[in-house]
RNA sequence: GGCGGCGUAGCCAAGUGGUAAGGCAGAGGUCUGCAAAACCUUUAUUCAUCGGUUCGAUUCCGAUCGCCGCCUCCA
């Protein structure tokens, strides 16, 4: 039975999703600009767990991230540049993608652009002036929050508590709004050459958290099964997208709010003025793997605060290593046909911890331990001659099915050697049965500056290449 | 000031009212020409601190200390 947090309730709950079998996922992808941040790849990761575990348990998944390519930030940016916002943005998209890929993240299904959905986003707006729950001030229009007395329900904040210590921050005389928690849906352009919309609600640019409501419910429905994305949107993005969207709609939003915490560095916020904040690309320069990246941030449940250390980081190097190593050893092992009770019995249970932990809202650190301790009993059974033919085909076969959902694995053992490589290992092999240890030593550390380990077993010679 | 989360071995950490998963690092051993890998053994009488409830608490309650996030625009 999958359970669930949902920030909604606050509570651990069983998932029922709307229709049977199938699940509507939308993902609050992180804006266009900001996505390298490694902390909100912990959320793309995490998005991509929970896609992948719902797949592996069988449910057909539609998932859409947004592209949140209009915003103050790139506006001004691509205003100053000269440049049309799509190409400003298009770099960062490009980049984007790429990581994602690397970092073995499956692309959504769909992924749509704040930019190319002007018109959806613009009837929601007037949807909501007709129900009340939007004005227009001054060129712009924004949310009536006292129309709205749910509002809140989600990040459960209490306007009359927090105004005392707050306030100082807040500039109230500076917004032409009724409320100080009125949010913008349309922003009037301030300037001509300001890129802008020309719509019926005049020339300007949606409001941040507008494009959400209209883009999930344009391809997801009115209601839908599950909204996931980093805790820091919980208020106010979330928050604001119920607003419009129950507001608009009259129906209930979503049924499952679903949201990632973030990373700590070292016990301490990451910042760029701390000198800590890391892009991916930072920690590909300083020569770790996407995979390991991969492993480390899945590492820990979505909910807890991770706590980033490069120790922390090379341990999840070695360990990705030790389980590929592993993954092709099994599959090279020498097995006598048949069935070894204990090591089936051991493959049943780890296939249960697997899917308890996961069941259980998404906890990997006990998915991953249930691989672990499998290896463990694998890898006794193989130097103890234990493994049988039919064990083996059903290990492997549910490694590669954890590996649906962690994709840690890659393709280990798929490389090919070149024929070079392949001449000075038989070298070697001739210059060891020689007892020619020097020679020896001198191609191992040869082909180790080449980035191929070799490994002498009794079988033979394994190597593998970084 | 308001709201929420966290504090478990050198590091990353799971977890539960009944006596501490897993990974990395460390130590010893087996194997090896030496390595590497693998395997075996080992590493927290203890879960920030102090009280309380309980037959029993790391797990519940209270206080203290420390850390993180949100509470305004922007994202």
């Amino acid at each position: 039975m999958l359970k669930f947090h949902n920030t909604l309730t606050g509570q651990v709950e069983e998932f029922r999703p709307m229709r049977e079998g199938e699940v509507r996922m939308y993902f609050c992808g992180p804006t266009v600009w900001s996505y390298a941040q490694i902390g909100n790849f912990r959320s793309n990761i995490c998005a991509d767990i929970l896609r992948r575990y719902l797949k592996f348990k069988g449910y057909q998944v539609t998932h859409v991230m947004n592209i949140t390519d209009v915003e103050d930030r790139i506006i001004k940016l691509a205003q100053e540049a000269g440049v049309t916002i799509d190409d400003y943005t298009a770099k960062y998209i490009d980049a984007l993608w790429e990581d994602f890929d690397a970092l073995g993240c499956e692309r959504p299904d769909i992924a749509p652009r704040a930019t190319r959905h002007i018109p959806e986003m613009v009837r929601i707006i007037r949807k909501l002036e007709a129900r009340g729950h939007a004005y227009a001030s001054e060129a712009s229009v924004y949310y009536r929050i006292s129309s709205f007395p749910d509002y809140g329900k989600l990040s459960k904040i209490n306007f009359a508590g927090n105004i005392a210590g707050a306030s100082e921050r807040v500039d109230t005389d500076k917004y032409e709004k009724e409320d100080a928690r009125d949010f913008a849906l349309w922003k009037a352009a301030e300037s001509p050459d300001e890129p802008a919309w020309e719509t019926e609600l005049g020339r300007g640019r949606p409001g941040w958290h507008i494009e959400c409501s209209a883009m999930s419910m344009k391809y997801l429905g009115q209601t839908f099964d599950i909204h996931a994305g980093g805790i820091d949107l919980v208020f106010p993005h979330h928050e604001n997208e119920i607003a419009q969207s129950e507001g608009a709609t009259g129906e209930k939003f979503v049924n499952y709010w679903i949201h990632f915490e973030h990373l700590k560095v070292n016990g301490e916020s990451m910042s760029k003025s701390k000198g800590n904040y890391y892009t991916f690309r930072d920690l590909l320069e300083k020569g770790y793997t996407p995979v390991a990246i991969r492993y480390f941030l899945l590492s820990v449940p979505y909910r807890k605060q991770l706590n980033f250390t490069f120790e922390g980081l090379r341990g999840a190097e070695k360990t990705v290593e030790s389980l590929r190593d592993f993954l092709s050893r099994l599959r090279e092992a020498r097995a006598e046909p048949g069935l070894n009770a204990r090591l089936h019995e051991a493959t049943t249970r780890a296939l249960e911890e697997f899917t308890g932990g996961l069941d259980d809202d998404i906890n990997t650190s006990v998915a991953l331990a249930a691989l672990h301790n499998l290896t463990r009993e694998v890898n006794t059974s193989i130097s103890d001659h234990a493994l049988m033919q039919d064990n083996k085909r059903e290990i492997i076969a549910l490694i590669e099915r954890f590996d649906q959902v962690l994709n840690i694995f890659g393709d280990a053992g798929a490389q090919m050697l070149d024929a070079e490589i392949q001449s000075l290992i038989d070298e070697r092999q001739e210059a060891r049965r020689r007892r020619d240890f020097a020679r020896a030593d001198e191609i191992r550390d040869q082909l180790a500056a080449r980035g191929i380990t070799l490994e002498d077993t009794k079988g033979g010679v394994r190597w593998k290449s970084k």
